[in-house]
This record gives structure tokens, C-alpha cells and sequence, in this order.
DNA sequence: TTGAAAGCGCTAACAT
DNA sequence: ATGTTAGCGCTTTCAA
């Protein structure tokens, strides 16, 4: 099945009794052709079959059609729609996607952009959370000869292109629709290192200090890595133990919806009703948020938003040549779902 | 940045002062190259930060290392973690993947292998859970010149290359294990027209038969549409309404998780306690089964292991020129966790 | 050990 | 309107 000879425009312009450029021009509808030479030529390429070499014409073109995209987990759900988002604006522009998966690790980030590029690709839609990876990886030098557009990255290099989404904004509605709703001992579920995490905390120190309401020692969780089926689980301990406490609060603001299903668990296990014993609201708005019960409140990351318009946005600067240096920024969007109500007391 | 001019292996052999041969020589260190030679060109190449060009190497080596995935939807987490798995097994050998989303569609289907041809990858995994599909597609003329592995699709023509799962042993495996904890009233939820939802419908026919359980007209419940966000609802609405009926069953077996997660709330709303006073059983073992709340019993299909296989299998045709034909049954695994015990009466 | 030259499949200038 | 030719960046004979 191998051996077998790929039909090339060679066969067809023989097959047809044409030059081999008379075949591209019809191929192509570049240049005047006669009626009856097309008609002859097309015939051969459905008798042979003929599907053009993308590699031969990327060649020449020194143009692929190609976009990678690096992700840091293609299973973890955020990253996935966020795939499907840069997928959907690659279909309707007629790009194909080369997929990596660095897992997380800031060399195998490199290796993978390193292989795309090589690979020729048009241009590259990088998602990398972490912070020092980005700082780190002198992506400025890459920069110089291939389209990039980073997701939700560490944006301080503004010669770089970015789509972010406003965290910070979101963090803010998600706190201040808390505290609207009375509560006062809200705490706050985060993970490791990570940009988004840090954005979130501080805005929740702020608005909390803002408000005039007290945070502890406890007041911060971290159940460590927040992006594994284990992150659920912890949280629901951490959550489960805190309300066998003294003290307990009223709400959890949690970094991303895994933390909060966590959360959501550890109250049931406690016997802890959500929303009317307990608040809980998530981030992100991946599918768990909307098919745990009850459904989770949750700030709306629009991941496939995010993927869309860096895909888009990467195209843009392919193809129009557009400079460097631009920068989206998403407005996150607070779905009330069935999670929160005010506190009891 | 576009103008920019890639460095290629003749700027890199006019750096060295040596030919284009050379370089080639001591990139693929497949002849000899006197070390002093060696030296310079390896400094010439540092210097000038030379990427070899593989779009110019799969040209002539009419091969591109590369794959091509095809699934009916990337945010599906079965499929997401087929992807993975696939991604696993490519990045150990070599191999890049071009993903693309057929989105069910049949005629996007081909659209995505057609491309994936021209694009001159060197073979493709498809994923395709519809029987007319696989059937329609006519598949075996690409297999001709394509190496091609199917993964759980409808597996009728020998001549192809399969990676399945007993999915059959697996459902009788879940009915087998309900009817030893002692359920006599199962009902089967299931999804419109699939290949998958079929088999187990069938097996669940057998098993209550043979076990002398009744099946009557309410036993099978379809809830449309098997793989989105709506079928985690529509399922929990349908159990709802079993439960506040007059006949309870005392378990459900739902052909996939999703399924399985709307059954739990819908008794979760009924105020139904689960497992204690109904079982349910899963399928797929995808991610939600595990932080659901009490974790789900399922049949895992380890999606994992279907991608890496089936990634695997299409490699070793490749490289091996293998022939047609193969065909690996991968055998399930019940994995019991909170969802089930023996019914209260 | 090295260079020159042909060619992978295709496009695009240049002829005719 | 069509054919001839030169190359895209690289590998691989073939000579030297």
C-alpha cells in the first residue's frame, strides 16, 4: 500500500496531452485556459484522482496554511475550548492546525515551537499560564521571523501580541456580587503559581480590604495544583474540613471551576446545602460548571472566544502582514446560576 | 516581519565556505565530513541559527512525519482523551499531529481526510462513532493509498484497520454486576442512532432475557442527542419523572457518563439518595465520573489506550509498510466506585 | 572527503 | 492560449 506512486500533475498533464503548466493553470484558474484544453485536463485529474501536493506548493509559496497551536493540556477542558475556538476561525480561513502539548513543561514548550517552526508553519497561538515560562522562553527572538499570539499570558512584553481575557475585572464582579449578596467571610480557593491565580488574589485582597472584611490565616486556600482530576478532590477536603470547623463561612470564591465542584462536594459530604447553607462561585465556565448540581455560578472565561480571536488575530498579522503588538482583551461575563444566594444569618 | 528571509542551508554553506552538500552531511551525519569541516559548519549553523526546512525534506523524502486525526468533536472529553493519546504515542516516535473537527458531519468528514491527503501526511487516525458514515465514505478506495486506522467505529470490512473496544464485554459486565447486586428493574438510558448506544442496547436485551428480567415499554429511555451539555439535563428530566412515578426502577445503566452524571442529579433533585436507594452505572470513564458526587461506577473505556494504540498501529503500518487488516480489540474495565449497591429491598 | 548536478511536485516568469 | 524553463530548500547520486 506504500509503494504505490501519489498521482502527480506530471500524470495528469501526460494523461491529458498538456504541459505540466497548462495543468496548474486550470488547477489554479490563474491564467486563460481554452474551453476545450480545461475540459481535457479536468477529465484526467477525475480519472487520476489528482490531489495537488500541499508540500510542493508550500514549498514554492513558502507559505503553508498551516497554524501549531501549544498548549500546555489538551485535556484539561479550558484549553480544549479553547482549541475548538481556534479550530472554528481556522476552518472558515481555510488553515489546518498542528497540535502540541508541552504539558506544562516550559522545555517541552520550546522543543514543540521549535518543531512547528521548522514545520513551517504560518504562525503560532501559544497558551502558557505560567508565568516565568514566559518571561524565560525569549519568544521576543522568535518573534522576529513568525507570527505568535499569545492566550491569557503574562502580557508585559507589549511588543507581543496577546488576547486576554480581564481577569482582574472578573474577579471583581465575582467578589462584588458576593458581597452584594451579604456575605462577609468569603474565602478564596486558589493553586500554585500562576498568573491567573495571583491576578485573583490580589483583586481579592483589595476588595476585601475595600469593603472593610477581615482576612485571616485561613482565609486563603491552596489546594495546590489546580488543573488535575486531583484539584477537585482536595478541594472538597479542604472545603469538607473547614466546615467541620469553628468558623465557617458563608461563601468560596474559587480560582476555576474544578476548585468549585471540589468545593461543591465538600459541602455535601458535610451536609452543607449549596447555595442555601453555603455560596460557592467558580471561574472559567467549563462544561462541569453547567452540569453539577446545582449548577455553578460561575465567571465566564469564553474560552472559545479567547481562541477564536487569537486565531483570527494570528491570521490578521499573517496574512496582512500586521505588526506586532497587539493586544485583545476580553470582557468575562458572570452567569448566575444556582450556586449562590445571600448568607443566612 | 514577514520579509524576513529564513536562513536555509546555502546561507549556512556560503557562511561555512563549503557546499550545500556538506552542510546536508553534517546535519544528517549520514556521510563522512572531516571533523575540521564539521567544526565550521556546526559553528556556522549556531551562528546563523539554521532550522532545516521540512516542508523542502518531506518533498523529497515523500514523507512528512506527520498525521492526521479526524474526530466528530474535539470538546467531547472521550475524544479529547483519544487525542491525548494519540498525542502521546506521536510524540514518542516522532510524529506531529494535524487535528481537525468533522463535527459529526459525515461530508466534513471527507472534506478532513481530503485535506489531510493533499496535505500529504502520512496516514490518519479517524474517529467516527456513526455506521452510515464509516459505511457511506467509501473508505477503502483512501486505504489504497493512505494508511488508515479506525478507532470504535463500525468494524464489518476485515480489510481494514481497527482499534475497538469490547464494548459488548463491557456492557454485559455492568448489567452482570447490577443483576449480582440483586437489581431486577434496569433501565437502559441511551442516545439517538450510534453504533455504540446499538451494541449495548442489544447486549442489555440478552442479558435481561437470559436473567428472566422484564423489559416493558419504559425500560429503554432515549435522551436524544448522547454527547452534549443538553444530554446531562434531558437525562436528569427524564429520571426526575421515572422517579416521582409510581414504578421505580431500583438501578439505571447509561451508555455513557454524561448519561450517567443527568441520572445522578435527577435523583439528586427526586431526593433520591445514591447508591442507597438506586444504583446507576456509567460508561466511558471520562473525566466527570470521577469528581461526581459520589464518584461514579463505570465501565472505563480508557480512551487513552484506544488513541495510543490506534496512533501506534497507524505508525508501525506506516514505517513497516504493514498490511491492511488489523485489528485490536481492547477489553474493558469495570471500575467501581460510589454509585452502586445491592437494591434496599 | 568534498562539490556539482539532478530532482522531489509544483508555480510563475518568460517565450512563442 | 500554451509550452519551456528556472527555481522553492533540501537530499542524494555521481565525479573528482
Amino acid at each position: 500500500m506504500d509503494g504505490k506512486h501519489r498521482t502527480t500533475i506530471g500524470d495528469v498533464a501526460t494523461e491529458a496531452g498538456v504541459s505540466i503548466s497548462t495543468v496548474s493553470r486550470v488547477i489554479n484558474d490563474n491564467y486563460p485556459v481554452s474551453s476545450k484544453t480545461r475540459v481535457k485536463v479536468e477529465k484526467a485529474i477525475k480519472k487520476l484522482k489528482f490531489n495537488p501536493n500541499m508540500v510542493a506548493r508550500s514549498l514554492i509559496a513558502k507559505k503553508t496554511n498551516t497554524i501549531g497551536i501549544v498548549v500546555p493540556g489538551i485535556t484539561n477542558m479550558f484549553f480544549t475550548m479553547v482549541v475548538k475556538g481556534i479550530e472554528n476561525a481556522c476552518r472558515l480561513r481555510n488553515y489546518t492546525i498542528l497540535l502540541s502539548d508541552s504539558e506544562g513543561d516550559g522545555h517541552r514548550e520550546v522543543e514543540c515551537v521549535q518543531n512547528l517552526i521548522s514545520r513551517q508553519v504560518d504562525g503560532i497561538v501559544i497558551a502558557d499560564p505560567v508565568t516565568e515560562n514566559m518571561i524565560r522562553l525569549k519568544y521576543d527572538e522568535i518573534a522576529q521571523h513568525t507570527a505568535l499570539v499569545f492566550i491569557n499570558g503574562y502580557a508585559a512584553d507589549s511588543n507581543m501580541n496577546y488576547v486576554l481575557n480581564d481577569e482582574s475585572e472578573g474577579a471583581l464582579k465575582a467578589l462584588e456580587y458576593l458581597i452584594g449578596l451579604g456575605h462577609k467571610d468569603i474565602r478564596l480557593i486558589r493553586g500554585n503559581r500562576s498568573y491567573s491565580y495571583d491576578i485573583k488574589e490580589n483583586v481579592y485582597r483589595n476588595t476585601m480590604a475595600e469593603h472593610k472584611l477581615a482576612i485571616g490565616k485561613q482565609s486563603i486556600i491552596n489546594v495546590g495544583d489546580g488543573n488535575s482530576v486531583e484539584t477537585v478532590d482536595n478541594a472538597s477536603k479542604v472545603v469538607y474540613s473547614i466546615l467541620k470547623g469553628s468558623v465557617k463561612p458563608t461563601a468560596f470564591f474559587a480560582c476555576n471551576d474544578l476548585m468549585a465542584v471540589g468545593a461543591l462536594n465538600g459541602c455535601k459530604k458535610a451536609g452543607v446545602v449549596v447555595p442555601d447553607d453555603i455560596s460557592i462561585i467558580g471561574f472559567d465556565g467549563i462544561m462541569i460548571s453547567e452540569i453539577s448540581e446545582p449548577k455553578l455560578t460561575t465567571v465566564d472565561q469564553n474560552m472559545f472566544e479567547l481562541g477564536n480571536r487569537s486565531a483570527l488575530m494570528l491570521i490578521d498579522i499573517i496574512e496582512n502582514n500586521a505588526a506586532n503588538g497587539q493586544k485583545i482583551v476580553l470582557k468575562t461575563r458572570l452567569k448566575l446560576r444556582d450556586s449562590c444566594s445571600p448568607p443566612k444569618c
